[in-house]
DNA sequence: ACTGAAATCTGACTTAC
DNA sequence: GTAAGTCAGATTTCAGT
């Protein structure tokens, strides 16, 4: 890791933001010429710092209003197994996002769903479905905030 | 919600994919014209589907390679206590996202850090500061994958 | 490494189908 | 709702500091 120095920072805050600010725009805000900006952001493409640009959907809108968190233990947890699970998890349509973790489970899943009856479908008839599941435990997501502007400590 | 015809569902896919493609491009690849596809990304955003657009960053190359979850239960668990837990959990710099949950657990807060000390530091000095809190479970992060491209079921 | 000007391209708007 | 045309403004390159 290079080190980041302050219109780097300032840059990946602003970008964090709103990643379809215009490079004019940011060399506004910075106060640097647009060419140097340029040159700034795709430095820290090239760097690896940014891996991309993404648009936020919303969840509800797009009719799937219900998050859950979904905790799974594999039997057994080698390796093998895990990846293999990994792998079929990785390619359900109800999934956002997985966390192979340690500790009391193997797999913390994070899905949105229509409803009850699609969240319940896919626990009991996706899910428990593979041989090398030993636990589930379901969880209803109330709420979940997420940071949109991360910076280093 | 309103219902998303072909054009409105390749162009929420594209645009999570990369955020910052150019109209333009966009129209190309949508075999539409530039003004139709500008209108139909301006109605997404309007409509309340696309929220935002943000720029991704690689948290490794920004010196917090280290991921956990920790899972914490708190008391009594009614609004005031949730609610005031939460905007604290919010304003900690480690923290990347905040589940509300239902279950065993009343929070699943997913965190960056530096290192184990930093891990250490969050779980011992700040968050079991809090009175109000009454059991922590950290697990650490071995693997987190998350989807870009979000679709309707 | 940053700047500033020049050439090119993109996006916003209007008009028409 | 979609397409074509126009022009202001943005992006990008490059020579210079």
């Amino acid at each position: 890791m290079t080190e980041l120095d302050a219109i780097d920072s300032a840059l990946l805050a602003l970008l964090q933001n709103d990643g379809r600010r215009t490079n004019r725009e940011l060399a506004t805000l910075l106060n640097i010429a647009p060419s140097t900006c340029l040159e700034r952001m795709r430095a820290l493409r090239r760097r690896g710092l940014i891996v991309g640009y993404h648009a936020q959907v919303d969840l509800a809108a797009i009719g799937r209003p219900l998050q859950a968190l979904i905790a799974v233990r594999v039997r057994p947890p080698n390796r093998a197994v895990i990846d293999g699970f990994r792998a079929f998890v990785e390619e359900l349509p109800e999934v956002l996002s997985v966390f192979v973790v340690s500790g009391g489970d193997d797999f913390l899943i994070h899905v949105a769903v229509k409803d009850t009856d699609q969240l319940q479908a896919l626990v009991l008839d996706k899910l428990t479905r593979r041989k090398e599941l030993a636990d589930v435990r379901t969880s209803l997501v109330y709420e979940h905030l997420r940071k949109t502007e991360i910076a280093p400590l």
